[in-house]
DNA sequence: CGATATCTTGAGGAATCTCAATACTAGTGG
DNA sequence: CCACTAGTATTGAGATTCCTCAAGATATCG
């Protein structure tokens, strides 16, 4: 894979935060917004779409950017629109957990605290919508079908935060690695994108992160797969199952 | 430990499934509850709590038992009153991956899908309020506190399983036992327990499956820790912090 | 006080990690 | 247009944590 594709360094701290935001002055972004659907914003209709529109800004970052930080206070929340974001938490001595990748229309920010829970950077160049926490909250109150629709989709999250910890706690490397690529192409799929081959825009690092091993292993793992006639690597960064049902079962130990 | 605290078997398909289901025939059980504040109750004034109050019933389940299982579905959402459970998830191999501790005040059940994401099993005799799922959702309609109340919940459990994530990927075994003692007591501790000697009323291998690790490297991390001045082992279910700060330390790995 | 489940301890093995060297790959500058 | 460079990926060898298998100790229930 290529040079620069994002910075690794695992503090934060000294990353860029150039961060583009913008009022959105478009007389009606959301209305003509193509991954609607996808989003919380699905949850209400064309007329009351105005409200939402009115308090949304557009965030652009490039890849490696830090768009918030773990512990930082919650000023928002943010609709990824395009690109690829990771999130992650860290130990003391550094060693991190990616606990999410998020695509188009992911949601994050979530927070009833007042601070972030983890740290959210960009794999890639990405736009997002930005709610600021307090215009939000008072939208909430105005539109349950909005609450509604947040709470169904922190409901969802822990459903793939408890799949991601039986995966930690419970699985070997390969089968991680498979469930991770199985993960990959069903969120692709759901997205109407192309996923076998499917788009693996994070580093042997960033994986390794989120599965609980090293960048070692992954590789390795990768290359038995390969070996094995699982999988094909096409370029840097795109993996043909090739045969999709048999990486899914791989994926389960079966 | 003693014998018979819970069945071990790893499939939950042959275990007892006798529930006493009640409906409450106090004429004010909600208003008289002594955890309400902890619970999603605390959402609703005493006006309201009335309407609540007419769709629960009361669920009593013996150590061992399942309350409800993995795929099947959702019925009910419930609040625990009295007593521990646990949640899990299975590989088909019979791998267990244990998803939370759930004790007095804490909700389960929560899904927007229509089955559950986990089995629930009883680790000690235990008490639940048992919502049906399609009355409570009614009830959310009428009360935006109470759909707010069960967002703030889920985006908390969620938080909670981001650390566990952090744990389960990233962590030594000795600091995965010291995450899970200093978690236990600080949840005894904001419930008015006695939170030092913390009571563990769960087994070694209840402990290896929520942590990712086997029954004898919990065995053996206990009593390397309690050789290393670090905790006291006080029967068979309490653990006293020698100094809790450490172990809050160790916890983190610094 | 025996029976049964749980817990502890030991010895050996395996998966994964660490450390280290080499080989890619994509953008950069001559 | 091609070598250069810096990040990234792969591969290898050895170390280590944790797991597996097995036996013995302990605790609780009837």
């Amino acid at each position: 894979m290529g040079a620069k594709r994002e910075d690794a360094a695992v503090s934060p701290f000294d990353m860029a935060r150039a961060q583009l935001i913008e009022n959105r002055c478009d007389s009606d972004p959301c209305s003509a917004c193509a991954v609607r659907f996808l989003t919380v914003c699905d949850a209400l209709d064309a007329a009351d779409l105005d409200r939402l529109a009115e308090i949304v800004q557009t965030v652009t970052i490039e890849a490696g950017d830090v768009l918030f930080d773990e512990a930082e206070p919650a000023s928002a929340m943010y609709n990824v629109t395009q690109g690829t974001l990771k999130l992650y938490k860290l130990l003391p001595d550094g060693r991190r957990q990616i606990t999410g990748f998020l695509t188009t229309g992911d949601f994050l920010g979530l927070s009833v605290e007042d601070s972030y829970a983890y740290t959210a950077q960009a794999v890639t160049d990405a736009t997002l919508c930005r709610f600021p926490r307090a215009k939000l909250e008072h939208l909430l109150a105005d539109f349950p079908k909005l609450q509604r629709r947040l709470f169904a989709l922190a409901a969802n999250e822990l459903a793939a935060a408890q799949d991601q910890m039986l995966l930690l706690g419970r699985k070997t490397a390969r089968e991680k690695i498979c469930s991770f690529l199985v993960g990959l192409a069903d969120k692709a799929a759901r997205r109407g994108l192309p996923s076998n081959p499917v788009d693996v825009p994070m580093t042997r690092s960033d994986i390794a992160d989120y599965l609980g091993l090293t960048t070692e292993t992954v590789s390795r793992t990768f290359t038995q797969l390969k070996a094995s006639q699982v999988i094909q690597l096409i370029g840097g960064n795109k993996v043909r199952l090739i045969d999709a049902m048999n990486v899914e079962a791989l994926a389960d130990g079966e």
